[in-house]
DNA sequence: ATCCCGAGGG
DNA sequence: CCCTCTGGAT
């Protein structure tokens, strides 16, 4: 990689996808944290289809901590992963609540402490609610594409976390997460990525390789 | 069978 | 490092 072909990258992927945002359903900092929660291995379709029955019955933090478990399961059921997220949830809300005065926190360092936040999480909530990232949100869209593209060689997230951060300006870190979400989504798909029609072609290594697991890092 | 905006525990 | 948790779509 280099500063030439980054810039160009981001540049195309702008003009693609001039709207790119998160596409999780929310209006409010608790919304979003939960439904970031929800989303591990799980689709984003799936948790805005489930989310709107959830904060029609839990709306505050408080409600969430004070969730009964079996209830709440029953609501997520569908995101799959129900019980870990739950029990997720409902401790996440619990410590806002003890060390955050009910107030979703907004730096990395405060809601990577938070039980059922890892760093991709963190990352996530951290960006969107502030518009600024102090990282960039490194799910499996963003690790495949960020190998494929050859911004990384590596497969661990924290490392491609940090190989993103050295081409990429620190003003489009929220930005690229959603851009190559998207751009994983709809056209460099993990089963069958359509280079034909990918507008990124010309400066992909990978282009044109069919064996779609050995570009699957 | 594989994948989806992962985290926690061993 | 590995494993488990989970349901729905493809």
């Amino acid at each position: 990689m280099n500063k030439t072909t980054s810039s160009r990258i981001v540049r195309l992927l702008k003009r693609a996808y001039p709207d790119a945002a998160c596409s999780l359903d929310f209006k409010s900092p608790i919304q979003l944290a939960v439904a970031t929660i929800l989303s591990a291995q799980s689709t984003d379709e799936r948790v805005n289809l489930t989310t709107p029955a959830l904060f029609r019955k839990y709306k505050t933090v408080k409600d969430f901590a004070r969730a009964e478990g079996s209830e709440l399961e029953l609501l997520i059921k569908a995101v799959g992963l129900y019980r870990n997220k739950a029990k997720s949830i409902i401790e996440f809300a619990k410590a806002i609540q003890r060390d955050h005065k009910s107030r979703v926190p907004t730096t990395l360092a405060e809601l990577e402490k938070l039980p059922g936040v890892g760093r991709k999480t963190a990352n996530v909530i951290q960006g969107v609610l502030t518009g600024r990232g102090e990282g960039i949100a490194v799910d499996t869209h963003v690790t495949r594409l960020s190998f494929r593209l050859g911004f990384t060689k590596n497969k661990e997230p924290k490392k491609i976390e940090q190989d993103l951060k050295k081409w990429i300006d620190s003003s489009d870190w929220v930005m690229m997460s959603h851009l190559l979400i998207r751009h994983g989504r709809e056209v460099c798909k993990a089963r069958k990525p359509i280079c034909e029609s990918c507008f990124l072609a010309e400066v992909c290594p990978k282009k044109g390789v069919s064996n779609t697991k050995r570009l699957s890092p």
